[in-house]
DNA sequence: GCGTCCTGGTCCTAAAATCAGACCAGAGCT
DNA sequence: AGCTCTGGTCTGATTTTAGGACCAGGACGC
């Protein structure tokens, strides 16, 4: 045994980590980009470079402007790994995790204790490209180089739904589900939480009812707005003015959308629906700034729930959710396809139970 | 074939080098001299002395003024099946994760992805026994039945680090420290925060300012209290009144507070902050309730961030914390003393930057 | 006893490695 | 055209490592 040792720089290090994915047959045509790289190695992209510079002086690869890294020089050993590899499960959501509402945020902790606990690996993958109108060839990237066990669609809408089903990989979606989708889904029972909103302002003597939906309808918005224009319908009150209108999300637009309800019209609406958290805090900070009270002149409901809604004033009338239930669910459907089970189209819904608050009044 | 890596510092990797020759039974008696391992291995003396103080907490070998490095232990692991045991990380926190504010919950979430990576399981333990003001109990209980080979305590008060000071259990603080607490520590420096927040609130010509700030007050929270009085005292304005009062977090409290300064007395204040985003909303919401109006009839300042404050009209004048940047220096701490490495007792601080919003107006 | 030479313990400064950004141009998609 | 991805390039901060100087204690020869 001599004293000398191998002195290894972090480059040194890092190359040997991409050599031996090369090597096993991991990347087969692209290489994940720089940035991807020195994210999930936890290594600035400089060291990352350099690292792959010693690659390319190699030969294993090429790196190629505007495109990525293409691999060149797959594998010395031609018989495929074949390794019984442990199984991983990826996530995919519109943004970083840390700007999720914080109830999505948590439902995938669970998922990632659970899924820990049974050894399988959790991977996120955020980015807008996957809730475009066509997001085939994002997705169609995205799988090629993350070959997972299963996925697991947040937030998700029509094209992600689509393209998953087409392409018939396992996956569960945990929220709404679209008409003509066929995928196991869970997901909270909007329509029925916004029909049961509607016939609760409408028994409080409210006539002038306003919907804040989201513009870009995903399926739970689509789920709200039929339930609410049910609870309308459904009413044998009169002169009953039911509306919806839309929003992008932003303060901006949902401010705007404010004012000309309030200020615009003359008879401005006694009651909002309002099917975001976020959304809720924008409306009831435009109202206040515009002079209108809650609940005294308008009565506010907000169809979902999140921590923050505690500590306004007054207490929002708000649904509420059992969070660890839905990620149970959603683990249980996860678990078959791990196990090579059938993928059961069973849509299952839960039923939120409603906190009365302090923002609604007789009218 | 997963993507992670062992990175190996060069401190590691001598560390590694020794303890083979001592298992290997090249030095059976003593180890050569520190300048003479540092000659052959080709490093500098430094690296090689850390190095040997990993070797020495392990039992290995010790060192001996003026004589050398004995050898104490040449075999590995007696009887044991040498298990290159899976280390684990205990994470200390009041509430379940679920109920933490975003920003901690994601912190959490991302030192459990990095550990993960690293193949070192996290475990959460919440309770808010940890954090009452005679933990003893509860926490002997809990470091025996979970021998975690790393803690990190968040939103610690002192007698939690009192004690973990005492056991000389490794562990890591996310968050402020109190005074006389030596032990390894992240945070965000809220002292500067706050004088700075005074000082702004002062140029603007705000005479009258009140800080919220809790009841309960964690070492963060004196700091903040500290900021606040020297931004107060530094200043050369004439007739200043500026206070502190105190809430215990919840909505009724911070709800009678307001009332208490905006109807009680005739001359309410016209600037505050606010030393949590909840908080911030119950101000808010109370003060739009009184018929006050932000920014016009009084500014706000929100000492911390969080999502949901960028849906608030108008934006909040707040303090933006990266959290990625703090669970990275965590991870460093942990890391090294996991790595069995010297518990640095450094207390790194991270300046948030100033988001200026519109809450704020000249006075 | 004394000096000398070795040892580890402590501290400091400079160089090197690494990190964390910014910005650019090329490529591909909408 | 605009957007967003890619690799290429650069820069300034931070961390690690190198390479010293200096100290006190032990060993040893004188």
């Amino acid at each position: 045994m001599s004293l000398t040792f191998k002195r290894a720089s972090l480059v040194a290090q890092v190359a040997d980590a991409i050599r031996s994915q090369i090597h096993g047959g991991t990347w087969r045509e692209w290489i994940p980009s720089e940035r991807e790289l020195s994210n999930s190695l936890h290594v600035s992209r400089n060291t990352c470079r350099f690292a792959l510079h010693m690659i390319y002086r190699e030969g294993l690869a090429e790196p190629i402007q505007g495109r990525g890294i293409r691999v060149k020089r797959a594998t010395p050993a031609s018989g495929g790994p074949a390794v019984a590899t442990r199984h991983s499960v990826g996530v995919i959501i519109p943004e970083p995790i840390g700007r999720l509402r914080p109830s999505n945020a948590l439902m995938i902790e669970e998922l990632q204790a659970e899924l820990y606990d049974m050894g399988v690996r959790l991977q996120l993958h955020s980015s807008p490209a996957y809730y475009g109108g066509n997001p085939r060839h994002a997705l169609e990237k995205l799988v090629e180089k993350n070959p997972h066990d299963c996925w697991i669609l947040v937030l998700s809408q029509r094209p992600l739904q689509s393209w998953f089903m087409q392409r018939g990989l396992p996956c569960v979606i945990s929220g709404s589900i679209y008409d003509g989708v066929e995928l196991p889904s869970v997901d909270f029972d909007l329509r029925a939480v916004c029909r049961h909103a509607v016939g609760m302002l409408l028994a409080q003597g409210h006539r002038r009812i306003v919907f804040f939906n989201r513009q870009l309808r995903a399926a739970g918005d689509l789920d709200s707005e039929m339930g609410f224009h049910e609870g309308v319908r459904g009413t044998s009150y009169e002169q009953v003015e039911a509306r919806v209108v839309y929003h992008d999300d932003h303060l901006a637009s949902v401010a705007s959308l404010t004012k000309q309800l309030f200020k615009g019209s003359m008879k401005p609406p006694s009651a909002l629906i309002v099917a975001n958290p976020y959304c809720y805090l924008s409306v009831m900070s435009t109202l206040a700034r515009l002079g209108f009270r809650v609940p005294d002149d308008v009565s506010l409901i907000s169809r979902d729930d999140d921590p923050f809604l505690n500590h306004v004033d007054p207490e929002p009338a708000r649904y509420i959710y059992d969070v660890t239930h839905l990620a149970r669910k959603v683990m249980f459907l996860v678990r078959s396809l791990l196990d090579g089970g059938l993928a059961k189209r069973d849509a299952v819904r839960i039923v939120p139970h409603f906190s009365a608050g302090g923002s609604v009044r007789k009218q």
